[in-house]
DNA sequence: TGACAACATGTAAGCGCTTACATTGCCTCA
DNA sequence: TGAGGCAATGTAAGCGCTTACATGTTGTCA
């Protein structure tokens, strides 16, 4: 059928101008720029793209416009589901535009990041997603000297000079300290994720520690645990705060994994939850629906900031100019994991 | 300090060439086949190189090798942890050969998942991972026709011409219905992902099926539900069956992340698990630990799948010639939600 | 009917890199 | 001392595409 598939060597668009009796350029033109061309003949490349199975060589593409159609994003790991889930819509608004994504790893190293950084920049990304603020200035200055747009998501907005889409993680940890001194407890404990190089997880520590502040309450440094974001470290973790002589009645959480870890804990250790000791987690992934009790967390809008950011840095990429950056809101979501304090028998 | 630096343009290898003193030739040399190069000269490279922050053009070096060093994977969501993990594990394979993965997704369909194959094509990958076998013979075609080598994951190798690696989803599946039957279950329903497309999803409910059978069980029409891979779904479902009049004593799930829903079903309709009502899983993510009680399940060597599949892809891509296909080995997870079946009072 | 837009298409020059082949310089050995 | 071989390097031809510019082709209007 079709009998000028020379095999082996993948047509051409100069196989394809054959083909259509025009101009590689025409060829071009048809298929970048429809409307240059006359429908006539645009029919008749189109019949000829068919037929050939022609599809465009990527590196002459690139070389040629120097653009590539992809977008790179760092995130610091892909066992998140939250990262995963922005990645996701990240993914599926970029392939409305026709344009890839390339998905790195930093493993939660500023270094690795950088390297990725440069490696994404090698292989001509039109604009770059990054999580958080953790890292060298040389890292931005790598980007910046290639005039690469590039978006940092998760973290608020601090910085006018870079287009950042996130949300408030110190507002709304000190958010759900504040509901948990509602509830009367007063012996607040915190299990955070590991804080070098993570500005999420600092700014969510601060949030705590303010709000204990402004009700003259002090965060003991021994009860404010760091650790990987891990099942396992989560319940070790809590478990080292519950067996201690005098525990926590309350346990705040860096994201929902700590704290399913600490529910964990809690029944090993057969402290009803929310009854003795409550717990909040903080990113409202399916599985702070799934333990029992149901954890009570905030919910961040990582759907919408991956989608945002695709919607962002096309714009931005497309006319030049940088949007503005935006700060997504969060919402406190009450379950079962936090209860009142009982009063002392 | 950079006085080299055109602002705007990168550096190119001819920067670099003028400013080593050598030509394009030998910095391509020194970078790609250094032992080629004398050893001098190859260090005057590398200070250029360094000076002027030279970094290759994907564009450029893509075309004149006709190499992207690029491989892409198509997963059907990003959603589900266990497509993450193997993701994570074949970039870290790749990502120490010094090649990039490009992730997309088919979002269970077979069309996009096709689509996706020529959209890889085209940015000229140098191999692609592909989940599971439930595609159109034009999707392999299109692999072949280009002589781009692949690795289908998550099935049993079946097809001696093509490189799978994979596991024995239907015999793990089996197996756990045998294991099921041990404790004396003989009402036992099952909660399948959607099949349609879905190899692996079919094959557990074939797997389970055959073992009832085996045990001259039945596996009743209405107590095999399909739906999506959702805690929602999960959930819902299990109500459903928990909710007729004559109910199973054991759930098979087809994956964790329904289980978990059932869980939550039971929970809701104070159902005790498993002294009332047994329910396994099946991959072991972390979830599985997470919940209470925790699941029986399969564990599902994904870290290795996707280190495999990297590896093997690399091979056949340097060696040319196709890795043998290989089958890895499942285990199942005695954890509590599964128990014996009460004796009738 | 002829001048001139406006549109359609073709020509050809790169984009930055790799690599086959040519050249140079040096060493070895008879 | 000169032929032959090898290692190091240079020369230059593309790889497949886009696009500025040149050229050709209409149609319009006075």
């Amino acid at each position: 059928m079709n009998n000028f598939s020379l095999k082996g060597r993948p047509p051409t668009i100069e196989d394809v101008a054959r083909m259509a009796r025009v101009s590689t350029a025409t060829v071009s033109r048809s298929l970048n720029t429809p409307h240059r061309v006359r429908e006539a003949t645009r029919l008749e490349v189109e019949k000829a793209v068919l037929k050939l199975g022609y599809t465009p060589n990527f590196g002459g593409q690139a070389l040629a416009s120097n653009r590539t159609n992809t977008i790179g994003a760092i995130i610091p790991t892909m066992d998140n589901a939250i990262f995963a889930t922005a990645l996701q819509a990240l993914q599926e608004t970029l392939a409305a535009h026709n344009v890839t994504l390339l998905v790195a790893t930093s493993r939660y190293s500023p270094d690795e990041e950088e390297g990725q950084i440069r490696n994404l920049l090698a292989r001509g990304v039109d604009g770059v997603v990054l999580i958080g603020t953790g890292r060298a200035p040389s890292a931005y200055k790598l980007l910046e000297a290639r005039g690469v747009p590039f978006a940092i998501l998760w973290s608020i907005p601090s910085d006018t000079e870079r287009l950042m889409i996130g949300f408030d993680n110190a507002g709304a940890a000190a958010d759900v300290a504040v509901r948990v001194m509602e509830r009367g407890h007063r012996r607040i404990a915190m299990i955070s994720g590991l804080m070098q190089n993570n500005d999420r997880a600092t700014a969510r520590v601060d949030g705590v520690a303010a709000a204990l502040r402004e009700a003259d309450l002090e965060m003991r440094p021994s009860w404010l645990i760091e650790c990987r974001y891990s099942l396992n470290h989560g319940e070790r973790a809590a478990r080292r705060l519950l067996q201690s002589s005098s525990r926590p009645t309350a346990i705040i959480c860096g994201n929902d994994v700590l704290a399913a870890g600490a529910l964990m804990a809690a029944h090993e250790l057969s402290i009803a939850v929310p009854e003795e000791l409550s717990i909040t987690g903080f990113d409202d992934i399916e599985l702070a629906r799934a333990v029992f009790p149901q954890l009570t967390t905030v919910r961040v809008p990582h759907r919408r900031m991956g989608a945002a950011a695709g919607e962002c840095l096309l714009r931005w990429i497309n006319e030049g100019t940088r949007p503005k950056s935006m700060t997504l809101p969060t919402q406190f979501l009450e379950r079962q994991s936090l209860g009142y304090m009982r009063p002392r028998e």
